[in-house]
DNA sequence: TAACATTTGTCCGTATGTATA
DNA sequence: GTATACATACGGACAAATGTT
C-alpha cells in the first residue's frame, strides 16, 4: 500500500527516532504480526540505508517500550499486539465499548478538584454561574494504559462525582448515584498531537509518540450537558470507529 | 486547562523541534491568534528553560514553515491561524464541509492505477472478482494544502472515474457522471501517526509532523459500497467533528 | 562432538549536530 | 562569535548465543 523507507536528515529528528516510529507505525497497522521475527539488523540497516548501529538505537528504543523484544542469536520479535478500536455512537461507554476486546478495563481518578469554569468549559456545560468539578483519570484495558482523561461536570449537579467514581471506576456508575441513569453522546471533536510530559507518565509512552485527543460533551436524557471531558488515547494502542460498521 | 512547557532530553529529538512543535500547536489550537506578535526571544528562553540559541533555532524552523513571520527590526509574528474543522456524518462531502471555512476547496489527482484489489479493499468495496481503480489526489483549501488521500473503486462500476475526477476535481461530480447521485458515508475509522515520506511532500509538513488517518467506506442509496478510502489530515490544519453540533 | 553460518551484543575511534555558557 | 560538553551517526572488529550441518 504506501510504504517508503525514507529518512529526513537534519529534521531535528534522529534517525534512529523516526526509523522507530515507521517501526511501530508498521507492526500497529498491522503489516506484522505479534511474534513475528523481524528481519535482521544488518538488512534493515541496508533497507534503510543507514548504519548497523543506528538500527541497533531504533530497536532498543522500541524493545524499552515494550514494542519489540530481541534474543542474541536468535533474533528480534514484534512483542506487541493489535489496535483496540473505540466506537463512537449516540451511546458511548468505555467499558462497554471495549469489554468485547479485551478482559477487563479499569479507571482510576488520579486528582480532582473544584475550580471555576472557563469559558470554554462553561459554554460546553451550558453554565452561567457556580463552580464546576474537574477530575483527571486514567483508563486501562488488561492492565495496559490505554487513555487519560480530563472531566468537568457542575457541582451543583453532581456534588458526589469525586467519590462516587474513585469508588465505581466508572462516570455512567457515578452517574447512576447522582440520579442520572442515562445519558448520551451529544458531540466530538477528534484531534492528534505529540503527546506531552503527562501523557509519557500516564500512557507509559516513549517521547515523540502520538495522542488522539476527543473532546466529547455527554448530555442527559433532557438533552442537557452533564459532562464535558477531553481523553488522550495512545495512537499507536487504539483507533477510534464511526458508523454502523467496521468496514475491516 | 493542559499546558506544560516540559522538554524531554536525550529522546531522539531535538529540544529545538520539541519546542517548534509545541509553538506550532498552540498557535494551530487557537491559543495566539493570527498576526500577534510573538514574546521576545528571551522571554521564550526563559519559559522554556532553554537557552537563546535553541529558542532561534525553534523559530526558524517555523518561519521556514510559514508559520511565523519575521520583520526586520519589529519582531516574529504569527502568520498561519485557526484549525478547520472536518464535520463527518451521513452526508460527508469534502467541499460542502469547508465551504463556510475557507473561500476556495480544490482536489488535484496525483496519480491513477487500475489494480487487482487487496483482500481488505475487496472485502470493504463487497467485490468478489473484477478489478478495482485507485486514484491519488491531494486537497487544498485556499491553496493550502490539508489533505491527501487514496480511493479505490469498483472498475466494473465506474469505469470512467479518473478522467471524471481529473476533470471536476471532486468525486462527488465524478460520482454524479457515472450516474451515482447521491452516497452516504457507512462508516469511518480514525487514528494518527507520524506523517511519512510521501505526506511531507503533498503536506509540505516538516518531519515528526502528525497526520489525521481516516479510512472510510461509502455506499450508494441502496446500500452497496461504492468508494473506500484513506485519507490523511495533516493535524495541525484539520481536526475531525462527530455529532449534532461543535461545542466550542 | 566439532565446525560453521547467522544474528545479536559490546568495544574502539572519528566526524558532525545539538545545547549551553 | 567562541569554547565546551554531550548526543548522534558512521565504520570496523570481535565476542556471545543460537541453530544447523
Amino acid at each position: 500500500m504506501r510504504s517508503s523507507h525514507l529518512i529526513t536528515r537534519n529534521s531535528g529528528v534522529a534517525v534512529w527516532r523516526q526509523i522507530a516510529d515507521q517501526i511501530r507505525g508498521d507492526i500497529s497497522a498491522g503489516k506484522m504480526a505479534s511474534g513475528v521475527r523481524m528481519p535482521p539488523e544488518v538488512e534493515l540497516a541496508t533497507r534503510f540505508s543507514v548504519n548497523r548501529h543506528t538500527i541497533r538505537s531504533a530497536i532498543a528504543a522500541l524493545t524499552k517500550e515494550g514494542v519489540l523484544r530481541a534474543e542474541q542469536g536468535r533474533g528480534t520479535f514484534v512483542a506487541n499486539a493489535k489496535k483496540l478500536t473505540y466506537r463512537i455512537g449516540e451511546r458511548t461507554r468505555f467499558s462497554e465499548i471495549l469489554s468485547t476486546q479485551v478482559r477487563e478495563t479499569k479507571g482510576v481518578l488520579l486528582g480532582s478538584s473544584l475550580e471555576e469554569p472557563t469559558a470554554e468549559v462553561a459554554s460546553a456545560l451550558g453554565m452561567h454561574s457556580g463552580m464546576v468539578i474537574r477530575i483527571d483519570t486514567m483508563h486501562t484495558a488488561d492492565n495496559n494504559p490505554i487513555s487519560c482523561a480530563t472531566s468537568w461536570f457542575d457541582a451543583a449537579r453532581v456534588p458526589n462525582i469525586i467519590e462516587d467514581y474513585r469508588a465505581t471506576g466508572s462516570v455512567t456508575a457515578a452517574f447512576k448515584r447522582a440520579g442520572i441513569d442515562d445519558y448520551l453522546r451529544q458531540s466530538t471533536i477528534i484531534g492528534a498531537r505529540h503527546a506531552d510530559a503527562e501523557d509519557l507518565r500516564h500512557l507509559k509512552l516513549s517521547p515523540g509518540a502520538i495522542v488522539i485527543v476527543a473532546t466529547a460533551v455527554n448530555v442527559d436524557m433532557d438533552g442537557r450537558p452533564v459532562e464535558y471531558a477531553t481523553t488522550h488515547f495512545s495512537a499507536d494502542r487504539m483507533e477510534i470507529a464511526i458508523g454502523r460498521q467496521s468496514s475491516l
